[in-house]
DNA sequence: TTCAGGAATAGGAATCATTCTTAAAAAGGC
DNA sequence: GCCTTTTTAAGAATGATTCCTATTCCTGAA
């Protein structure tokens, strides 16, 4: 993992901000939760500096950008891997530990002291169309189309 | 299963319309993918009249509300518990045929043709402090708190 | 059949998260 | 300090989704 001085990002003092906050925290805040507490210790900080210094901090791993499903995005300080579990009324972020895994069949986990519902399994991949243009090198996530 | 005739829903034209349409897919369409498709046989619906309409009908269990990453959300037609793979160029997302989960450890899916890279698992439940309020009858799924 | 009341619709405005734009400020190297 | 490049603040723009409202459509009781 690359280490805060090793960073091809010039250290602003937001930037460090942005990553100690996050860092800090044990939930998976999303930018406007981070924003509201970075805003305490930098009060002229926007809402777009914090977005964009997660996207580039998760950019080169110093932090880890969540795939998670909601209408908002979260990120997380620990850029380790590990599942999360996500709260269907709140929709606060924690993880599970791994040796929380073996309790997740129980209904409950006793480490994270969720109830556990469910969970949603979503493979990754390239569609058949896809692999080809892949393999001449056309660029992944192009703009999706807009609507005609 | 709750049948056509068995909802607490009018059956509209354009309801109708909706289902036939997406139940004649294999695809898993967003709302605006469908809503072109539906608007060749009913040019006058609105985007919102699909919106509506595939809450609705996913609220009584008619079609499936998928709960997957991505910008733009998706629905399915077909009720039954399965799993999706979903296309990291192009963000197509199809079903993952419980036949082919052999497969996927080798990192293709021979019978959807993907070419599967990795897989997202996210655990669903209810936290700490939602478990005592869901007790309570509090209601699940509060409008998320305005940023202040 | 007719008609009143509820449900659904079209169309567009509003909202919310996120991204983009721009001019000004800050970093780093020299 | 001076120059070049990066980053920033602030707000505009975008895109998906939800909400609003006046109108139209159903349905069932009279």
């Amino acid at each position: 993992m690359l280490e805060l001085d090793e960073t091809p990002l010039r250290m602003t003092s937001q930037r460090k901000v942005i990553i100690d906050e996050l860092r800090g925290l044990r939930t998976h805040p999303t930018a406007d939760e981070l924003f509201l507490r970075v805003r305490k210790k930098r009060p002229r900080i926007s809402l777009s500096t914090v977005y964009r210094n997660l996207e580039q901090l998760a950019g080169c791993g110093l932090i880890q950008k969540l795939d998670l499903c909601g209408s908002q995005r979260r990120y997380d300080g620990d850029t380790a891997a590990h599942h999360h579990v996500r709260c269907l009324r709140c929709g606060r972020v924690d993880d599970i530990p791994s040796e929380a895994m073996g309790d997740l069949r129980k209904g409950v986990c006793k480490t994270c002291d969720y109830e556990i519902i469910g969970y949603r399994l979503e493979y990754l991949g390239f569609c058949p169309r896809c692999r080809k243009q892949v393999r001449r090198g056309k660029p992944v996530k192009p703009k999706p189309r807009k609507k005609g």
